[in-house]
DNA sequence: CGACTTTTTGAGTCTAGTCAAAACATGTGG
DNA sequence: CCACATGTTTTGACTAGACTCAAAAAGTCG
């Protein structure tokens, strides 16, 4: 039986600019400037600078200075680190409407993690100065910022656990669980994960190997869970998934 | 040969409540209030209270309601997550002068972690509404709360690389550097980690099983790169650690 | 001196990694 | 439209790092 062919079909991306319309829908969209009135997000989108970006491109690396706040308008991006070997560590995929860029950091330091497009898109961005001067202008965007980055700190604590105590199999099912929330496209009874996105990838955010996690989801597809193909995956399970993401070992 | 006796040294915590005059000392040294005049800080605090806990005591459990933002006086805390299957991972271990407490979460939401107080200690606490107020009243602070945050949010995405590519040895390497950089007190060569801290604490720090953690430390031990007894840790190569920890694997 | 906890040691097992090679998918240019 | 070049995924055989279970040894405290 042969396999099908990839169902991810990729968003389109203006070559050259978002149309300013979009920008105003992502800007007032964010968690932090959602509550603003639509003439602020006005005055605040003339601080955004657009720029595309083809797929596979590097926006920053880890330790280049920190000057901008990020946003994704239309595309993916994903934010890694690399160790001293070159391997890569996923720390996590955005989507539109998401933030990246040591938000927090503003005022001194160095990106943290490299921010690599993984698909074409179009990004907004807004320098460490001008951010600031949001800010001040608005206090109570910048009580919301904390929030974000505290959901975002929490996040990350949770993967610590997961990658403390669980198994490969476990940490790939609650993978695919978070990105099928985060990115997931319902498709009658499946849910396809709406990106390019290799095994390379999934072991990048698991911490395995990619031989192991092909294994993995060749299990997984043979069981029915989930079907895949080159450089995406769809589920057809999820609750099954989240079964095998929270198994306890015996202990 | 026979070990020595534990040269950790409780500090020591008065029974019934922190002098008023250290209270000031440690609110007035955290990151985001260093910069407040004392007039400020003698107001602000005026809001905190404080609360004497006894070792192993439980502070607050992952899922309570977040109704307080924490500040370690004296004494050590750690914050842990449990997993389904009752095994714990530790996230951090926090001296005088920290905070803790969904700091960000203010407004709704519960702990996203389990506060335990690892000594005696003195911790001082702050409700949600009069740290709000203390935000509102005080604008720059908030923007240095964000950037302890971040800082945090940085710390979990080191651990969570760590976790995703490195042995149980490296992983064991790199946690007592950094336990010796925080809480390290350094007596001629060596430096002793101050802290009542087992092989089920460094466990649950890495990810790894107390027998694996003994016997790495007991080879630590043995090639005179630290010395250790029951619920101590003494550093005595800490350049040796460090390289163990970023040694590469051949790949 | 016990009673208790923490740490160590040993033997056996298994999960996941390594290395190497084949199979497969996709896009390109002839 | 096919054949090839390229990148991705799969499979296999082997190895090793870390876990489990069990029991002994060593510290600590009343």
């Amino acid at each position: 039986m042969p396999r099908p062919k990839s169902p991810v079909r990729l968003e389109w991306v203006d070559p050259e600019v978002c149309s300013l319309d979009y920008r105003l829908k992502i800007i007032g969209r964010l968690p932090f400037f959602r509550h603003l009135s639509s003439e602020a997000i006005i005055e605040i989108n003339q601080l955004f600078e657009d720029n595309d970006m083809t797929a596979e491109r590097p926006i920053y690396f880890e330790g280049d200075p920190a000057t901008h706040l990020y946003l994704v308008a239309t595309g993916k991006v994903k934010l890694l680190r690399h160790t001293a070997s070159g391997r890569e560590v996923l720390l996590d995929i955005l989507r539109g409407g998401e933030y990246f860029g040591n938000l927090s950091i503003i005022g001194g330091g160095g990106y943290t993690e490299t921010a690599v497009a993984q698909t074409d898109c179009c990004i907004l961005q807004i320098s460490a100065q001008n951010f600031e001067k949001v800010l001040i202008r608005y206090p109570d965007v910048t009580m919301k910022v904390l929030k974000a980055v505290g959901e975002r700190l929490e996040q990350s604590q949770e993967i610590i656990k997961q990658l403390s105590v669980y198994t490969v199999e476990q940490r790939i099912a609650a993978a695919l669980v978070r990105l099928a929330n985060k990115m997931g496209e319902h498709k009658q009874e499946s849910v396809l994960i709406q990106l390019p996105f290799s095994r390379q990838d999934l072991a990048a955010m698991t911490g395995a190997t990619v031989e192991t996690v092909s294994r993995v989801v060749s299990r997984f597809s043979a069981e029915g869970i989930i079907s895949t193909g080159r450089r995406w995956v769809s589920i057809n399970d999820l609750g099954g998934l989240e079964a095998i993401a929270k198994e306890s070992t015996v202990n």
